[in-house]
DNA sequence: TACTTGTTTTTGACCGGTCTAAATTAATAG
DNA sequence: CTATTAATTTAGACCGGTCAAAAACAAGTA
């Protein structure tokens, strides 16, 4: 059985891969995980040790098929708790994620599936993430991040919002920034700053570091800015 | 902030001094928790150098009112998870222990307090145990073990029913003696087999490790037997 | 090519929790 | 009062996860 601690890194190596792709190195999992890169370099050592994943020294690791599944059983878990507390305990979905981190090592997969039951089988989480299904197939659409995706004066849809730094997420939510939105790139400045136009024609100034955390879809060719609901709603 | 497995020692002796009473043995903590006396000796150590438990070299140990608050915290969480799990995710009485011996660990003191005001703040989880306040105040009623309670020919209402052992929980489901039925004592051997009859009239043979599991509240003297839901049906 | 810089790995240490085996103590029977 | 027995504690070890400091390496630059 994995321990907390496996599980945690399987993940951040899972996210990584999923945003900047493999080969996943050393001082990006420190930085996710808040451990230092010795840390990192023994932890990874043993996984690949198990077969979780695959190393080459010096450049970096990638999830092996093993990896992935056990990494999507906890990202699954993560995401149905946290759509969980939303709808049965009333949370706010900005206080969500760190319950669900905590729990995600200790419940069974006996209540993972009456959560879901319950929940009517949710296809996201209350950042809009998909929620994987029990057989852990779709591969889930992760969006693009906002900078990458869309030049100025394009549009695109929110998929999704981190919701690693509360405050962060709580400043996307002000913004009217949430899965599901349209935004436009108004701006990119040499220096780090994105300006973006959301539905309702409000403008904001976004640090890349902010706007790297946004994913979205880009729309269709010079469609008007709709506002609808497509992902999310868990 | 306390570990996991200081926590389970904390809890277990609670258990053990609230049926027994202190000083509470080492071996008696080892068999709770299926530990080697070895380890609970220096677990037991740690504990008391932390002020949680007094301790007496070769005799036993006691909790501090600090360990008895920390022990009741996590009785609280625990009992409050089973009493969620069973009216909110449909688990049977008989499948809530172990899924809340994991999680009573990780979640948060808001989890806590809004499972219950969803469930409208129960008086006790499905096996009858009381749940304490947020205040941690009540010390709990928890009864007494059958055999001290009633003599031969006594009646009483049974106030708990460990949930230690799933299969000795399930042949005392089976059997109708659960929190708030009455039962009678018809004979006590020296050979360790306890008989009761219950509430309609039929008679089981429990061994006395059994018995031992069974708590109930004494009857005022010649009542006739009634079938009342006093505790319980949280 | 050789140096410098930043990243990664190695080394050696520590802590919490656990165990086995050996030593100690308490309780009891003779 | 002593010897036996059962429980407890000590001693020493190990594992998982972590760190700081030092060594090794990769990549770019002079």
């Amino acid at each position: 059985m994995p321990t907390d601690a496996v599980e945690d890194y399987l993940k951040a190596i899972y996210r990584i891969e999923s945003r900047a792709g493999p080969p996943v190195s050393t001082s990006q999992i420190a930085e996710a995980l808040e451990k230092t890169p010795a840390t990192v370099t023994s932890m990874v050592e043993t996984l690949s040790e198990r077969g979780l994943l695959s190393r080459e020294k010096y450049t970096g690791v990638e999830l092996t098929p093993a990896g992935e599944v056990a990494a999507l059983e906890v990202v699954r878990r993560h995401r149905l708790i946290e759509a969980f507390l939303a709808d049965q305990l009333d949370y706010e979905p900005t206080e969500v994620h760190d319950e669900a981190d905590a729990l995600e090592h200790h419940v069974s997969e006996e209540f993972t599936r009456r959560v879901e039951r319950v929940l009517d089988y949710p296809a996201a989480d209350p950042h809009g993430d998909p929620i994987p299904p029990a057989d852990l197939s779709t591969p889930e659409d992760a969006g693009t991040a906002l900078v990458a995706a869309l030049d100025p004066g394009e549009r695109g849809t929110v998929v999704r919002v981190s919701d690693r730094d509360p405050d962060v997420l709580e400043f996307l939510v002000d913004a009217g920034i949430t899965p599901g939105r349209t935004v436009e790139v108004v701006d990119v400045t040499s220096f780090g700053l994105v300006t973006v136009r959301t539905s309702d024609g409000s403008e904001h100034g976004l640090p890349e570091a902010v706007a790297d955390r946004v994913s979205v879809r880009r729309a269709a060719e010079s469609t008007a800015a709709t506002d609808g609901q497509e992902a999310g709603d868990a």
